[in-house]
DNA sequence: CAACATATGGAATAAAAATTCCATATTTCT
DNA sequence: AGAAATATGGAATTTTTATTCCATATGTTG
């Protein structure tokens, strides 16, 4: 990654060509200056048109710069604009290339590494995807509520009582449905309106938290989901959804993102309630 | 939330359309859903394939949303990508418009924000410091136990029932000291020589976790220690400490680099174990 | 379980886009 | 100015991509 991407490095010999080129394949070259971001999308049409130009003669610039056609070229724009946006992507791909390739000299450490930088990726990417107005909902639901239930299975389970340990240190009442001797449906059965249920569940979700999302919204509870997407069964039941994309390496589902943003959410509430940070986290002092 | 761009209200559309959709169309939902931001540089057929699907059935999609084909379809997501990178005047347009509705949310969204970030240095941190002698030395143990036992209280409870959680997919037989009606003791009483315990303990150090830490050192078990520092008491029982230094914010303690190097010690146990990836992380099926 | 409705995927067709060809125009050089 | 070299754009061709058609499969309902 030393030099910067595929995109300058051809605007730059197109820059050092540009003296000796016709007077139409200058046009083009200062049309794909001008519009650098854009070429990715755009036909051969759209370019001569904008170049003022016969699309024969993008072509022949592309030609000229020892591609094949318009469509290889092309494919530098857009390869270089994927690549910014689909960060984890690539890293997933790079990962699973690795472990395809040499599954023998992949060692411990190397492991460790990958999947602690999918996780980075993952925070980095909750960030830009992060929805301040559905993060608002959920602190204000979670807020108004006095009792609070946390339902998730397997997985998420550990999730679910980091949260219920969290919320315990604020005036709610927390009720964690942690199933123990298969009671599900009765932990939640006493929610009602008024109070808030937080579920969280990921592909393909667990019948338990589905169960307990239903019973809380037709009680008129309100209902905070945590899951992938909108489309999941959970969004049809939820309030609010926030969404959490854990990358999977290794076939392997992180939970940082999921933790973090949950962790988030609680911060936030607690000084929506005005505990005093350190009243809230006074968590430090008979902690773990 | 207003009236947003027109990919956004599209998506609402899926969305609210999704439980009726034939199981296809469901999935090519999903795949729009998921990469929202490359679609419009993406052919049918990509799309198709992301899907699992045939390209007609993409096609069909977008029929039943009422666009002529996939190509009209698409130009809803070219032409939103257009909108908010021309250099129009739209942009001052958009930051005011971001500042207008955000006058009171902004403080939960910052407070978001930074957590996220505190988070993401807290990952690098982890790379930065990791320790590859230990942590194969970690693994080394986990590999050789038959016996695996968890312990943890509190904040970290999270993580060690997670840890349970993970392991369960192993062949070893898991013990989590979960110290429910008050028996970490005797929940811990059988541990032995050949055992693993796997402690996860910060400051002020959770007393249930220092006893399990020390019977187990003193009945010949290994131990495994998550914690912040060597000096802690943890430190003088355990076979292999694993340090973690989380960075607190707003006097706060974040979990995701522990969760983190969990389960990344996960991840490297099922290859040590020679789980295949996808055996392993069968997770993704019968999961939250 | 038959009859119907709906969904699916292979293959043909249509449409769009890119590329090539070539006759003509323009520039360059002598 | 005339010849040679190069550039240009119209139109044909090729390639790629999207769409339609239809036979088969799958699921649903009475």
């Amino acid at each position: 990654m030393a030099v910067s991407n595929a995109v300058d490095q051809f605007m730059q010999r197109v820059a050092d060509e540009f003296e000796s080129l016709p007077r139409q394949l200058q046009g083009v070259a200062r049309y794909l200056e001008q519009h650098r971001s854009s070429i990715m999308l755009q036909k051969v049409n759209d370019i001569a048109e904008g170049s003022n130009v016969h699309p024969s003669a993008v072509v022949r610039f592309a030609q000229r710069f020892g591609y094949t056609g318009f469509s290889e070229m092309q494919a530098v724009f857009r390869d270089a604009f994927r690549e910014r946006t689909e960060p984890s992507g690539s890293y997933q791909h790079r990962i699973r290339r690795v472990i395809a390739e040499r599954p023998e000299k992949l060692d411990e450490t190397q492991i460790a590494r990958s999947f602690i930088d999918a996780c980075r990726v993952g925070l980095d990417e909750l960030v830009e995807r992060f929805d301040p107005a559905r993060f608002h909902a959920a602190v204000d639901v979670l807020a108004s509520a006095e009792h609070i239930y946390i339902v998730a299975v397997r997985r998420s389970f550990a999730i679910a009582s980091y949260i219920a340990y969290a919320l315990g240190h604020t005036q709610k009442r927390v009720h964690l449905v942690d199933g123990l001797g298969g009671m599900h449906r009765e932990q939640i059965h006493s929610i009602g309106k008024g109070d808030a249920l937080i579920a969280i569940s990921f592909p393909p979700y667990g019948k338990e938290t589905l169960f307990c999302t239903r019973l809380a919204r037709q009680r008129k509870a309100k209902v905070i989901a945590i899951s992938e997407s909108d489309l999941g069964p959970l969004a049809a039941h939820a309030n609010v959804l926030l969404k959490v994309d854990e990358g999977s390496v290794f076939a392997f589902r992180a939970l940082t993102s999921t933790i973090c943003l949950c962790q988030a959410l609680f911060v936030a509430l607690a000084y929506r309630l005005e505990l005093k940070p350190n009243e809230a986290a006074h968590s430090g002092d008979f902690d773990a």
